[in-house]
DNA sequence: CCGCGGATTTGATCCAGATCAATGCGGCGA
DNA sequence: TCGCCGCATTGATCTGGATCAAATCCGCGG
């Protein structure tokens, strides 16, 4: 399997072997939904590939995304009855499934993981003050450049440093994500690209003025 | 002291008693700071009386502010360094400051606290969660609905049911809240005002129209 | 009771980003 | 190879909320 990123760092061995046991690696094909806002949490799940776009919708069809997970990233755990927002594979994805009742065992007897897992929820609580910030106060301009600096700290974080920065979402994910429409989106990549802020490359984006980018992100 | 309403539910007596024994009782006047984004963490904070804003600076000035603090909630959890965001007074406020070395020792002896707190941590990524929607997708007028009622149903939960919300901060704090300027919230204010749907009283709103409320925010 | 200063409301105008409407561009299956 | 079909880009126009600009309101100290 592959390793547990992030979380396991702080186990033993044989408490490692034992994540393991109860771990499910499942795989599901892009645009997948892994589970759906408001439907009964049965699993928690671990990314081991791929990206997943994590979102809420209104009732008339209006649809946020709330973020994007990437490989080794956890999902699911609110631990309650419900999931708070829908999950869909972008493109393949692999996970390890954790069933609710294990998830709570293990977490009931470890409390080295329980602490992991907490610093990882006060983390993800922190990007999220940071996107509402973003949402509530930053122009559509400086919306995408801290889209595309934030993207590509976390692939480097991922061991996956480069000057280009994947985007295997859609326009329509990136507005959803940004509180813009997709024509919002579309126009300000070109102004960019025409700036020589960045050049789009198929599948993403290639960073090319990072001192600007930095800069407007401040 | 006052009890340590929220996460000690699930504490013995003498843990409580431990966790009380740690706790320095400290009160804040209108407009004090609590503590600002990027300065050291030295506490971690339960407000036991009184309303806190929570916010987010850029350089230039522009604000958001990720949040209100009402009594029983938790400030500075985030086990990091420096405080993710600046933390002040609206009107008298009383806490219990705990160090955070007492706090991170607490937290390794007792699961239990952790546990709580871990829940805790949760429940608010779960509201950060609600907040994109808001920011990202709704107009003004949902905006200023969902404020509403979110704050009405928080102190309903602390035990001050009413079809009176108080609304202690200002209106440009309201503003900086829900991502838009002080004039439209007045407005949208004096809209709802007019349709009868709220009215308008000194230190809050008494709502009129639940009903259409909620419907709004769906 | 009066005057001052900050908060709020109201009005007029502007503009960033939304909406409406084509058009372009791959990738893929027949 | 061709023709679709779903994404993406580009253009024209519109508009919700921002910005600019005065009034009001109100709590408080003298």
């Amino acid at each position: 399997m592959v390793r547990l990123v992030s979380v396991c760092a702080s186990l033993s061995e044989d408490e490692l072997a034992l994540l393991e046991s109860l771990a499910t690696p499942t795989h599901f094909a892009s645009g997948d939904t892994l589970f759906s806002q408001g439907s009964e949490a049965h699993c928690v799940y671990n990314v081991t590939g791929g990206v997943i776009r994590l979102y809420k919708l209104l009732s008339d069809g209006r649809r946020q995304v709330v973020g994007f997970a990437l490989p080794g990233d956890f999902l699911g755990l609110a631990m309650r009855d419900a999931y708070g927002f829908s999950a869909d594979a972008i493109g393949d994805v692999a996970v390890c499934a954790f069933s609710r009742g294990a998830y709570t065992a293990l977490v009931d007897a470890k409390p080295h993981l329980l602490k992991r897992l907490h610093a990882f929820a006060t983390h993800e609580l922190t990007l999220a003050h940071e996107q509402m910030m973003l949402l509530g106060r930053r122009t559509a301009e400086e919306k995408l450049i801290c889209f595309l600096l934030g993207m590509q700290q976390r692939w480097a974080r991922l061991g996956k440093p480069s000057v280009t920065v994947p985007l295997p979402m859609t326009r329509q994910d990136i507005a959803d994500f940004l509180g813009l429409t997709i024509e919002t989106v579309s126009r300000t990549f070109t102004r960019l690209s025409k700036d020589k802020t960045i050049l789009i490359v198929p599948g993403g984006v290639r960073v090319m003025n990072p001192e600007r980018m930095s800069a407007v992100a401040a």
